[in-house]
DNA sequence: TGCCCCAATGCAAGCGCTTACAGCGCGCCG
DNA sequence: CGGCGCGCTGTAAGCGCTTGCATTGGGGCA
């Protein structure tokens, strides 16, 4: 029913060879038969089988894009990000989701599911252990990792150290002592993982300001709305004299907002919070934050991936510059009573 | 390098069709043999190249999910059930989005991206036209749509009409007579549309409590934040004295909020505000909101193309229902001075 | 004991392309 | 004027599976 090569060959009187080639812009090709053959393909509707050419030449024009979650913020827009930037150029992306929710501890990530499918992975967000890159290498194709990343993997990512650091000196400047954070979850201890180096931002903050990073000041938010405001309500438990919080992300410094609320506390008057990321609802309760184009960052990443696939050799990171957004979230502490 | 099928058949001695057939649970091979292939396969690690198989057989155990944007309530939350359903058995999922920010008008719907390429196709809120939708029916593949949907397509969906009752009641409950309405695009007229439906049913519920709806209470707001923002500027020169709004999306209700907040007005006090979706961040402005079920949309719409994949009749239309939930954006109007 | 049938397996022909290699004709150089 | 090289095109062998059909070997039944 769908023509196939061999139509558009009898059709325009030339082999299927030369079809392929004047199709696919391959030299060789005299450019008036390339041109009948164009206009015989268009005319009959002619799409190569996606199978075929891959069976064929070895190569899927597929990137698989693996996150453990599309509905969080950085995620969905580094997706969203990648996905146009790959389809401009002909790429398709196979969306590989984790159930996170579903077990305690991250399943681990399969790279059967990915064999011969892909030509190139990207990894957003997801710290991966050493193995589990190392099973992802032997697919053979280029690997991008996104917001992590290490191993020597080529990665795009935040300079989170330095985002922490500009995030809690903020809060330092404003006269805060006794500064919470709310940051991942407490699986979150590979040395690689963002989490902990906006974590260990802080604390360098804290330390260079004279102040302690006792561990009641320390709460697990689990990056999203709901984590951050238990563990924010965790955070007062354990130290009700908290005057500043800095949430590892957005969502959970709104869940602490939430959480401030439910005790009848004024933000920032009782407690300032700032967070990471620039969620375009962060308005809505005059968050401050350190803004980063998470979008961008998926762009970035999928064009590495396509050049690498390319033979081209890639930087072996891309830092993103994380911006200062002051909004009503962060004030001064009230003077002492 | 990778094990091919050849490589099984020779280590299990046996042929290459029986290794198929063992490993897909086809009939006609004996247990003991069956046991032995799988063994040998996964010992090899084993898996069958995708293109061989789609090429061979003609099924490529992959879905095409359409939508206008993936980093939007709705669309990501529904994106997300899918593919968990999705993949769960066995199936890829292969995400197109539309430019719809680089034109004016929509781009049209290619089929040609997805000929040959999956075996079946969902539709994520986007209102085709018909001869979109019959472009993508020559491929050949069961078709579902989510959130929108006509021409006898299967469909799951809310009663957006109703929705749209419901809310507005809810404001005329309170008291309100002005009542603001903000809608999607301008050029969401297609009355298969959900913007259009739930325009209708707010227009039903003024008209039964005997109110007007002249058409400078309804703004477009292009359901997202900043439109809608915008659109309850534009709304409140217009028609000063509304006292409320109705808005299609919590995206857009969100940013009227924003709006109403730039002009120092308060919610409910001066405007009260009521969206559609259950957005988890609509309780940081104690958004009052028809929710919905979005991911579950997302994994009923994927069970229903697998299932008509499978040869089993689907329901014509699958209707989510919409629950109220009552905050604090809305309340009675202030008496009159 | 002979026959038929069926479960279990193998054989081999594709599926629709890509690509190495061969072939053909022509202009050009020696 | 013959040969060489080059530009263009065709031939055909895969790519790694699925599947219709043929084949084999028992077991049950007459």
């Amino acid at each position: 029913m769908a023509a196939g090569i061999d139509d558009v060959a009898r059709a325009a009187g030339v082999s299927t060879a030369t079809v392929s080639r004047a199709l696919r812009d391959l030299p060789n090709v005299n450019e008036a038969t390339r041109n009948r053959v164009r206009r015989v393909a268009a005319q009959l509707g002619y799409v190569a089988s996606p199978s075929a050419v891959s069976l064929a030449s070895g190569r899927t024009r597929t990137i698989g894009v693996i996150s453990p979650w599309i509905n969080r913020w950085f995620f969905s827009n580094v997706i969203d990000g990648a996905e146009r930037t790959l389809r401009a150029q002909g790429f398709d992306v196979l969306l590989y989701t984790f159930d996170v929710r579903r077990s305690t501890s991250r399943p681990r990530v399969d790279p059967d599911v990915l064999r011969r499918r892909v030509d190139g992975v990207l990894v957003v967000g997801l710290p991966l252990d050493q193995d589990e890159v190392d099973a992802l290498l032997t697919l053979g194709h280029p690997l991008v990792c996104i917001g992590w990343g290490d191993f020597g993997q080529v990665t795009v990512r935040l300079d989170d150290h330095g985002t922490a650091l500009a995030a809690t000196r903020h809060l330092v400047g404003l006269g805060h002592r006794r500064i919470g954070h709310i940051t991942g979850s407490p699986d979150d201890v590979a040395p690689w993982s963002p989490p902990v180096h906006r974590e260990a931002g802080w604390r360098e903050a804290m330390t260079e300001a004279g102040l302690e990073t006792p561990p009641e000041l320390e709460v697990h938010g689990n990056f999203d709305v709901e984590g951050g405001r238990a563990s924010m309500h965790t955070l007062l438990d354990q130290a009700p004299d908290v005057t500043a919080v800095f949430a590892a992300s957005d969502e959970m410094a709104m869940g602490a907002i939430l959480a401030l609320r439910d005790l009848g506390l004024d933000v920032p008057g009782d407690v300032s919070v700032i967070g990471v990321d620039g969620h375009e609802l962060g308005e809505l309760v005059g968050l401050t934050t350190m803004a980063q184009a998470a979008d961008e960052q998926g762009a970035a990443a999928a064009q590495l991936v396509l050049d690498m696939i390319a033979g081209v050799t890639p930087p072996r990171e891309v830092v993103y510059p994380t911006v200062l957004v002051e909004r009503s979230s962060t004030g001064p502490p009230r003077p002492a009573a």
